[in-house]
DNA sequence: CCCACCTCTAAGTGTAAGTC
DNA sequence: GACTTACACTTAGAGGTGGG
């Protein structure tokens, strides 16, 4: 309730104000009411209720602000959760639906909170394992390669600078509460081919375990117990070394193979990374991943006259079955919905276009571009692409969408292993100089 | 055509419930 | 009572669908 209050007239002016927000970002219709639900018919203001995909009608009113208060009436009878009924924005909420909506953020930004630490503990276990290999004899020969975003694989060891190496899934672990000794690991099991290294965050303990071995979801490490004996590792190196050697239970893979060991969603992500940062380094920029998921941005694009360091939030799309293409300007979230991005989270959105695994253009949009639309730092919004050769049927649509352009290169002459035709590169470099600061 | 809501698959943490 | 396991909760990105 900090900033409110508490007075009824306060609640009101939050209600309106949040309304009218709403009514300007997401109705592209002249709006005739500045409430929810409520819309001006002749000389009247009629109010209807969209619940669970039915409109339920609720009447008409000489005033908007009598069938704004008829709109939440009925929306509080149709809908008993008081979340889902903030989320429908209800016109003048009550001081305990308001102070509701601030527990539900609070424990969202609690929740953001935790998901970052996480991330940074994925990292801290990467960089652990990295540690007490490098003190080992076996660092002279091998090498620890992290596998940069969404694959299943954490990393190969390989002899250093080949091609190929084993594959390692990290697990972590922290100590909670009065359990001091016990490291539970969840979802261990179906990394059959993959040695899984669980580490205890906070300990010097680490076990590793074939993952075909393992059949169960969680595997829980008790300090002293049978398990930890029997999977317990003293030295990182020798343990790695031993499995590297058995090829029949850990085939080799190559970095490239390892990357695409995710799911088709991050297939799609992981492969547009891939051919963009083959296309950038045909004009001598390098797109790199950023290390670890701890980061707010996907990648860094680094290159021209003084190796400026762009932040690159990256994204993909391959042709719908409705025949266009679209990224979502969000990240995804939890209890209270999709969250925007935010202007100064990112310099560069760059939106790879897929057809049948080819990269057949790419946008580069400046943040302040997409601000600038009305694209970030608002509400979350979905973006439809319009590559020149996907162009929208209607002229006035058209005329909307053709601010993109600016920011697009056609692909389609490149096949994708040769080099970038001229045409390309000169595209390219000129985008790259708008996208300067 | 835009928007809201939904699904899918991937991950880690904390804890309730089951087993020995 | 100690140990083990499954589950609910949270996060992520891409994409499908129906209403307005």
């Amino acid at each position: 309730m900090q900033g409110l209050g508490g007075s009824v007239a306060q609640l009101w002016r939050l209600g309106v104000l949040q309304s009218s927000i709403l009514k300007g970002l997401c109705c592209k219709h002249q709006a005739t009411s500045r409430f929810n639900g409520v819309c001006r018919e002749g000389t009247r203001f009629r109010a209807d209720v969209m619940f669970q995909r039915i409109q339920h009608y609720v009447g008409f009113f000489d005033s908007e602000i009598e069938a704004a208060h008829a709109f939440d009436q009925k929306l509080r009878s149709l809908c008993p959760d008081d979340v889902v009924r903030l989320q429908k924005s209800l016109n003048f909420p009550t001081k305990r639906e308001v102070s509701l909506f601030a527990c539900q953020q609070e424990r969202r930004e609690r929740a953001l909170q935790k998901s970052s630490e996480r991330a940074s503990k994925e990292e801290e276990s990467f960089c652990l394992l990295q540690a007490r290999f490098m003190a080992s004899p076996q660092a002279l020969t091998h090498e620890i390669v992290r596998v940069s975003g969404s694959s299943r694989v954490d990393a190969i060891l390989q002899i250093q600078n080949s091609a190929a190496g084993i594959p390692l899934q990290l697990k972590s672990a922290s100590a909670s509460g009065t359990r001091q000794h016990v490291f539970s690991f969840a979802h261990v099991c179906g990394y059959d081919g993959m040695l899984v290294v669980m580490i205890a965050l906070g300990h010097d303990h680490m076990w590793a375990a074939e993952g075909a071995c393992i059949r169960q979801k969680t595997l829980c490490i008790t300090l002293g117990s049978d398990r930890d004996r029997r999977l317990r590792v003293r030295n990182i190196g020798t343990t790695l070394e031993k499995c590297f050697r058995q090829r029949e239970v850990y085939p080799l893979l190559s970095l490239r193979e390892a990357k695409f060991r995710c799911s088709q969603t991050n297939k799609v992500e992981e492969q547009a990374h891939s051919l963009l940062a083959v296309v950038f380094a045909g004009i001598g920029f390098r797109l790199e991943r950023a290390v670890g998921h701890a980061s707010a941005v996907d990648s860094f694009l680094i290159g021209g006259s003084c190796e400026l360091e762009r932040r690159v939030q990256e994204k993909a799309s391959n042709l719908s079955k409705r025949n266009r293409y679209a990224i979502n300007l969000w990240r995804n979230g939890g209890t209270c919905g999709p969250r925007p991005y935010r202007e100064s989270e990112f310099d560069v959105l760059l939106a790879a276009i897929l057809d049948d695994g080819c990269l057949s253009g790419l946008f580069a949009f400046p943040s302040q571009v997409l601000a600038k639309h009305g694209l970030v730092g608002c509400k979350p919004k979905r973006l439809v692409l319009h590559p020149t050769w996907a162009m929208a049927g209607q002229e006035a649509t058209r005329r909307r969408h053709a601010w993109q352009l600016e920011y697009f290169v056609d692909l389609r002459s490149w096949s994708g292993d040769t080099t970038l035709p001229t045409s390309i590169c000169s595209g390219l470099r000129r985008l790259m100089h708008k996208l300067a600061p």
